[in-house]
DNA sequence: AATGAATGAGGGTTCATTCAT
DNA sequence: GATGAATGAACCCTCATTCAT
């Protein structure tokens, strides 16, 4: 990529990151592309010479964002916690890039147009979902969970409470519950019948 | 109320209802109120008339469909069905008003003023928390939960669990799993110790 | 007039009053039908039972404040003041019913229809005109007024002299200048020849 | 300013001239931005990038309106004709800028922000106004104006009969009365005392 | 390649007026 | 005769998008 090339990528950057950080506390409708083009300090029509239309705008912000979920994603669990710890830390973690994303994006990416949850899927058929097996698998090797457990449904659990987690005003009440709630994972409401 | 009244009540039902069902498959900011209209069959002014703004007509559907949702939940905790049962209801119950509103609602009202959400904390607060907290109370009793858990954590899963199943596409895949998540829920993922 | 039509009479006024202070206070674009039915307490349709449309109600309203100007005006002429005291009335009464509304009132008049106008130069013509031209002559008589000067140009300066007085800051600004602004009328800007 | 910026301005000017003109002729809330528009043959929303909202549109052309007036004005002050002749200017010239504009302007002006009436007083006050003291003092030393006459009388009466004259129906029945009404302005109704 | 200028389409809202009771 | 309910038309304003430089 030649000094041309790298500049043209790096105002592309610049538009999506502001595109979505405005998504992101405003919801995608409500910003308008003007608004993007005043963050990022360009015309409006650069924009449209770079993405082509607002729709375009969206779904790229999107798989800019999806990315970045999935490196914070494979941050933790490269990393060398043990597996309780790592349980933890993905249901509890609120993705930097997250935040409060997830509700207006899902639903207009639901209703606008599905390319945009194609690509997650993709993404997290491909790359997450295999990840996640790896460390159920091993969490069974290790007699973490029990073997006779489906790897979904344990996922299930795991995606959703982290992505009611994401709402902040159910972060700020969580906190306290931490403990109770990862107890509950592991031993259920009935409670470890020997201790 | 007399024959006057009872025909504007049921005009102004025909209105929530029309908006209830546009807001819900297409979120409340893609809805005019010329679309409401239409599919109330009136005239737009007369929806002027009746609620005065486009906002203050959003504030009332809440209204309406937090009253609505809530007796549903009522429904399920006045029944005669065993503990486990009811808790089953509730985390799998997709509730027929509830949908997809959650999403775009929500942000909506988070965003675009609170009254909404104090509405439906106060709701929440005042009706169906005390619900919870006896359900939980009879369960610890009858030996259904470890009676050291907080009642907040257990809400927290039930919560979390049905707000992800009211998504369409979480729902569907979610049906066949339905026992191994109540095994989660009572047992945890390391399972009955002894059987 | 029977009870009934006094009720109905009564009606009317009681509509015309409340347009007549709105029409001041506002202005008659800015006033709806709405409002001014809202203030005489009875239903918009009432309204139009009796004048049939905002444009024949504003042409009503206007009689009925030219009318009672008419009174106020006759109250200083029938008057035992003298020549110059009733000048000075006539120039800087801010006649209670004036207040404001010429400048809207007339602007509308004037562009929308010509029949209100054309009444009040009837009135005008036929029963203020006399009385002033009457009062001049009577001034001319006693040698308060240069008998060659055209009633025409006198009756011209009064009426600008009222008129300009009505707008509020102006009015507030002339008090302390009335002794002056009476001895130019009299003796003009070159002042008293011979003292 | 370079033929960007000449441009631009030139079409604020446009837009300026035709509103100016709507109003005047039809008053402020009579005209529709789209009227404007099409007057000035660019699109509403050019309108709007230019000024932002109709509030605004009718500030900037009410400043453009009393500069132009202001010139107008300082014309007559500046020129070499006598004492008595520049006050005949200054009441009987109908403005070619001002017409009618100042019943409706004046209006709503009044009720609606107070920024406008602002900048009309600082101009009076700052530019107009010592030029009336100046020449009434010059018409005082030349023994045209009584010394002890205050210069705030003087200018009401001039102003008085100004505006009074800018109404269309007025000043053509004026116009025949003129001579006799400078002699009332210089001498007084009583008239000159010796001849 | 980048921008200031311009626009058609559409949204929320108000109002004078009519309909139906 | 009086009213609550209903409406078509119009208005101000915003936005995604295109034009012209």
């Amino acid at each position: 990529m030649d000094g041309f090339q790298r500049r043209r990528e790096q105002k592309k950057l610049n538009i999506l990151e502001a595109a979505l950080a405005l998504f992101m506390e405003y919801g995608v409708q409500k910003i308008s592309i003007g608004e993007i083009a005043k963050k990022a300090n360009v015309s409006q029509v650069t924009i449209y010479n770079y993405f082509e239309s607002k729709h375009n705008l969206i779904h790229e912000v999107f798989v800019y964002y999806t990315d970045k979920a999935l490196d914070e994603f494979e941050q933790i669990l490269v990393s060398n916690m043990a597996f309780p710890e790592k349980i933890k830390h993905l249901m509890f973690t609120k993705n930097e890039t997250a935040k409060q994303i997830h509700e207006d994006f899902y639903q207009y990416l639901m209703k606008e147009y599905t390319s945009g949850i194609n690509y997650m899927e993709k993404i997290y058929t491909e790359k997450a979902l295999p990840r996640f097996i790896d460390l159920f698998n091993q969490g069974k090797e290790q007699g973490y969970v029990d073997p006779n457990l489906s790897n979904e449904a344990i996922l299930f659990y795991i995606k959703a409470m982290n992505e009611y987690i994401q709402r902040e005003e159910v972060y700020q009440s969580i906190l306290p519950l931490t403990e109770d709630i990862m107890k509950i994972l592991f031993y259920g409401i009935v409670g470890e019948k020997e201790k």
